[in-house]
RNA sequence: GGUCCCAUCGUCUAGUGGCCUAGGACAUCACCCUCUCAAGGUGGAGGCACGGGUUCGAAUCCCGUUGGGACUGCCA
């Protein structure tokens, strides 16, 4: 027997919406975890307001940066024009559907007389000819029930008299979503419908469309089984919008999320690895998912838990690995693709690669994104050094015993083997002679020569930043204090 | 309003009638480690929405209630 062949279906917007991101995942996962399973791509651009150019390419490079690669597509829901128009001249010809002129001024005045759900089928046996203001509506059966088979949920009852004769072509001649989706998912011979759950009142309709489809055409296609995903909703418990969420998976690749805990994170997003186990390698999750498995109940998307599995995913990475990762934020330059947004706060004349790999290690363990990186290393590059004023202020500039200890660690510096260690022990015995332990010794040092409280460890900063440009920055901060 | 979906710690989940004194992860609190910040280690607090059944036995099955959500477009 073939393999599933599943297909991803979004409509084009500004952005790859994190919702649509877990989709496709879901997808990919069926498709990948059987050897013969097929994953398409197909863009769903039938509105016209919903078609540019860019914007596929938008669905294209995130779906490459989050590694789902296609068996086939991109294909475009607009090319299949004629397919769609071919649906309809059989559907009319069985007797399935029916031309409606009513106005929607129309539709809401006799709204409220009926307790028709939706349309009223005023113009059902009317018998209109095609004209110019006529949509096309579905003769949804009266009687009986359609049943969605839901491999998530199980079976879902909807009684046919509860669906309304909805609308399959506008009367521009364009076919709606409910058919054309209907119509490509047979031409793609797709055998597994896997969606969010806001498409779980379609379903019914795009069944009977397929009944219909199928009554009228000279080769049936079997129905495709359902799934249809919880819903990714926010701290208000409602569907993720995209006004008020931060949505945009572009933005997480932006702020430096890795794509691979990118993808683990969505993965827990309603669904869970065998064992006790989060961070799971790609190959387990896709041997082990199974739609059966994945859970009823809507997901918050929380950004917290993302944050942290990349930095444990970041310390994971070998120290090459992350120097490579890391470049589009600290030398966008050579990037093929860099952050929006995201310049690094030094001239690039003034990166040194040499020393940034140096320092690497130490940024590694610190941080949870990769955008928080050139902060951490600033000091290194910034010339003249920017200073937390706040900082600098409590532990040098109001501070006499800060600013004795630069003193005498200018004076006993300069002669000190520079490496790490000896630092260390100095700036232990500098502290002794001022009656200060460690913590408090290193602070004034720290501020003076990263202009902040907090970094990487101090003495190996020193030791990488060099011996001269260290001092300098010694006794610029208690310039600074005379100024 | 109508149709449909959902309901385990704050959050994501494990759990498919006895292994549950309900497990893990994030967040949170305490302590340890420590040159700052992290990371790491140890420990703590924290949950089966409610009410009825079924059963020797229910987080698990059934019904109801309550609460939340989606859809209800000549959008997808």
């Amino acid at each position: 027997m073939a393999g599933p062949r599943v297909r991803f279906a979004p409509s084009p917007t500004g952005y790859f919406h994190v919702g649509s991101a877990r989709s496709a995942l879901f997808n990919w996962f069926v498709a990948r975890h059987d050897p013969e399973g097929v994953f398409i791509l197909r863009i769903e651009d039938t509105d016209e307001s919903r078609n540019r150019e860019e914007w596929v390419d938008g669905i294209v490079s995130a779906m490459a940066w989050l590694g789902l690669d296609l068996d086939e597509g991109p294909f475009r829901q607009s090319d299949n024009a004629a397919a769609h128009a071919l649906s309809i001249t059989k559907l009319l010809a069985g007797g399935d559907l029916y031309y409606c002129d009513c106005s929607t001024e129309e539709l809401v005045a006799r709204k409220g007389e009926n307790k028709t759900p939706g349309y009223d089928g005023f113009c059902r046996e009317r018998g209109l000819e095609r004209g110019p203001t006529t949509a096309i509506r579905f003769k949804t059966p009266r009687e009986g029930h359609t049943i969605v088979h839901d491999l998530i949920r199980g079976d879902v009852d909807f009684a046919n008299n509860t669906i309304d004769d909805f609308v399959v072509a506008k009367s521009s001649g364009v076919v709606l979503y409910a058919l054309a989706n209907v119509t490509d998912d047979r031409n793609d011979a797709i055998t597994q419908v896997i969606r969010g759950e806001e498409h779980l009142s379609n379903a019914p309709k795009q069944m009977l469309l397929w009944e219909a489809l199928n009554r009228v055409s000279d080769s049936p296609v079997s129905l495709p089984s359902y799934a249809h995903l919880p819903l990714l909703v926010n701290e208000q418990r409602k569907k993720l919008s995209k006004r008020k969420d931060p949505v945009a998976t572009e933005s997480y690749r932006d702020q430096g999320y890795l794509s691979s805990a990118f993808v683990n994170y969505l993965a827990l997003l309603g669904w869970s690895p065998r064992g006790d186990e989060e961070i799971v390698a790609l190959a387990t999750m896709i041997e082990q998912f199974r739609l059966e498995d994945v859970s009823h109940s809507p997901a918050f998307f929380d950004v917290k838990k993302m944050t942290h599995m990349n930095g444990e995913y970041i310390r994971a990475l070998g120290v090459e690995d992350f120097v490579d990762a890391c470049a589009p934020w600290v030398r966008p330059g050579d990037c093929a693709w860099r952050p929006r947004d995201r310049e690094p706060p030094w001239p690039a004349a003034q990166f040194d690669e040499v020393l940034f790999t140096r320092v690497a290690p130490l940024v590694q363990e610190r941080v949870a994104t990769l955008g928080e990186v050139p902060a951490m290393v600033a000091f290194f590059f910034c010339e003249p050094l920017s200073y937390d004023e706040a900082a600098f202020a409590k532990t040098i500039g109001e501070d006499p015993l800060g600013q004795a200890l630069l003193a005498l660690g200018i004076e006993r510096l300069a002669d000190a083997p520079w490496d790490a260690a000896s630092l260390h022990q100095e700036v232990v015995e500098i502290g002794e002679a001022l009656g200060l332990n460690l913590r408090k010794a290193q602070a004034p040092i720290r501020c003076a020569v990263t202009g902040t409280l907090v970094g990487p460890p101090l003495f190996e900063s020193l030791e990488i930043l060099g011996k001269e440009k260290s001092l300098r920055r010694l006794r610029e901060a208690l310039e600074r204090v005379s100024a």
